[in-house]
DNA sequence: CAGGCGTGGAG
DNA sequence: TCTCCAAGCCT
C-alpha cells in the first residue's frame, strides 16, 4: 500500500476544498459592514447595490474600515445614487472627501460617475474588463465589484489575500513580484459558486484571523492546510522587498486672519500632491524640494509671528512646517478667498493644513467650538 | 515599473 | 517616538 499523500510539498494544484472551508467559516463569522449584504441574503438571490460596492471599494483602497465607515455614511446619505453623485459639484465632493487621503480617488470618483451615467445609462458594466476601463478602478477593484456586486468569478487580490495565500502556500517570492503567482493560487483555490462571498471571506480572514502580526491560527478554518503554520512561523509571510527610507522636507505656512476672524485660503494646483485641495499660503515645498522656512516667501508683507512647528508624514516624505500668523486689514486677494473661522471645517482642507491652522488659531478647526 | 500619492491607529 | 501599515491606482 502506498504511503499517505506527500506531506509538506507545495501543491501546484491547490484544493478547492480550501474554498469551501473558508465559505463555511464566513457563514458563521463574517463581519457586518454598512456596504455589505449578508450571505443569507445572497442565498435568496439578493445582491448588493453596485453603486455602494463601488463607493466602498474606492474608499477602502489603502484605508482602514474604521476610517471609511463615517465617510461612507456621509456620501450615501447625501448622494444615494450614482446619478446624484454625478450631478454633484466637484468641489462639494472634494470637501466631503477631505481627511480621507489619496485625493485622486475623489477626483476619479466624479469622473467615473460621469462616465457610468453618460456611457452606461447609469449602470455599472458587468464585466471585469469593462469595470477596469473606468477611472480609479484597477485590477483589485474591478475584480471586487465583479464578484461582490455581480457574482462573477474573479480573482480578488488585495493585501489581505496576499497575506493569506502566501502563508497557506509558503510563497517564497517577495512582493510585489509575487503578485502573478498569488493570483494563480487564488484562481485555483476559488470555488465555482459564491464568488462575492469567497472574496469577502478571504479579506475577513486576513483582517481578523490571518493578521500581519500575531495571527490567531488557533481559530483559523485553514489551520490544517497552512504550510506556513506547519513551518511554525506564519509571520514570516508575505516576504516583502526592502523599503526605502523616507526623506524629510521643510517649509512655512502663513495663516492670515482678518479683523472679523476670517482666514485666507487658496486652491492648490490641479495636479500633484493634494491636488485641487484648499490650503493656507505656503512656501514652495514639494515631495522633492524644501521650501523657505522664513517669512521671506510670505504671500504679502505683514506682522508675521511664529506660531509653532507642525510635523506631518506623507507616504513618501515627512514635512515640517513653520507656521506664522498675522492679523491683517481687509483686503482683496487674487487666487484666494476669505473663509469665516466658523466654516473652516467645511472647506476641502487636507489634514496637514488643518494642523497648520490649528497651530496658529487653537480650536479653529474643532467643529464643536464654533458656536462659542 | 518604481515612484508619486494621505491619513490615523496599533504595537 | 518610531515603524508598519489598510480592501491600490496611475504614470
Amino acid at each position: 500500500m502506498p504511503a499517505s499523500p506527500p506531506t509538506a510539498s507545495k501543491s501546484p494544484c491547490p484544493q478547492p476544498l480550501l474554498g469551501q472551508k473558508l465559505l463555511d467559516w464566513y457563514d458563521r463569522h463574517h463581519r457586518d459592514l454598512p456596504w455589505r449584504t449578508t450571505p443569507a441574503a445572497h442565498a435568496k438571490g439578493e445582491r448588493a447595490d453596485p453603486y455602494r460596492v463601488w463607493l466602498s471599494e474606492i474608499m477602502l483602497q489603502q484605508t482602514t474600515v474604521e476610517a471609511v465607515k463615517a465617510y461612507f455614511r456621509k456620501f450615501t446619505e447625501r448622494w444615494p445614487t450614482i446619478t446624484e453623485l454625478s450631478a454633484a459639484d466637484p468641489d462639494d465632493i472634494m470637501k466631503a472627501w477631505a481627511g480621507l487621503g489619496y485625493y485622486s480617488r475623489a477626483r476619479n470618483l466624479k469622473k467615473c460617475a460621469d462616465l457610468v451615467v453618460a456611457a452606461h445609462q447609469g449602470k455599472f458594466p458587468e464585466s471585469e474588463a469593462a469595470l477596469k476601463a473606468l477611472p480609479g478602478i484597477g485590477d483589485y477593484t474591478a475584480a471586487a465589484i465583479a464578484s461582490i456586486a455581480f457574482d462573477i468569478p474573479a480573482a480578488v487580490v488585495d493585501g489581505n489575500v496576499e497575506r493569506v495565500i502566501s502563508r497557506v502556500f509558503t510563497v517564497e517570492t517577495p512582493l510585489p513580484a509575487a503578485k502573478p503567482e498569488i493570483r494563480e493560487l487564488v484562481a485555483a483555490t476559488m470555488p465555482e459558486a459564491r464568488a462575492g462571498d469567497f472574496a469577502q471571506a478571504m479579506m475577513d480572514l486576513g483582517a481578523t484571523i490571518c493578521t500581519p502580526k500575531r495571527p490567531v491560527c488557533l481559530h483559523c478554518p485553514l489551520r490544517d492546510d497552512c504550510l506556513a503554520l506547519r513551518q511554525t512561523d506564519p509571520e514570516r509571510y508575505p516576504l516583502k522587498a526592502p523599503k526605502k527610507e523616507r526623506p524629510s522636507r521643510q517649509g512655512a505656512a502663513f495663516v492670515a486672519q482678518r479683523s472679523d476672524g476670517a482666514v485666507l485660503l487658496r486652491k492648490r494646483p490641479s495636479s500633484g500632491l493634494l491636488a485641487e485641495m484648499a490650503e493656507v499660503p505656503t512656501t514652495a515645498w514639494t515631495a522633492k524640494q524644501d521650501g523657505d522656512t522664513s517669512t521671506n516667501s510670505a504671500p504679502f508683507a505683514a506682522a508675521w509671528r511664529f506660531s509653532g512647528q507642525v510635523k506631518h508624514v506623507f507616504t513618501h516624505f515627512e514635512l515640517r512646517l513653520d507656521v506664522y500668523h498675522a492679523s491683517v486689514p481687509d483686503m482683496v486677494i487674487q487666487n484666494g478667498w476669505w473663509t469665516p473661522i466658523t466654516e473652516i471645517h467645511e472647506e476641502a482642507l487636507p489634514t496637514v493644513m488643518k494642523k497648520a491652522i490649528e497651530a496658529a488659531i487653537p480650536s479653529a478647526t474643532k467643529r464643536s467650538i464654533k458656536q462659542a
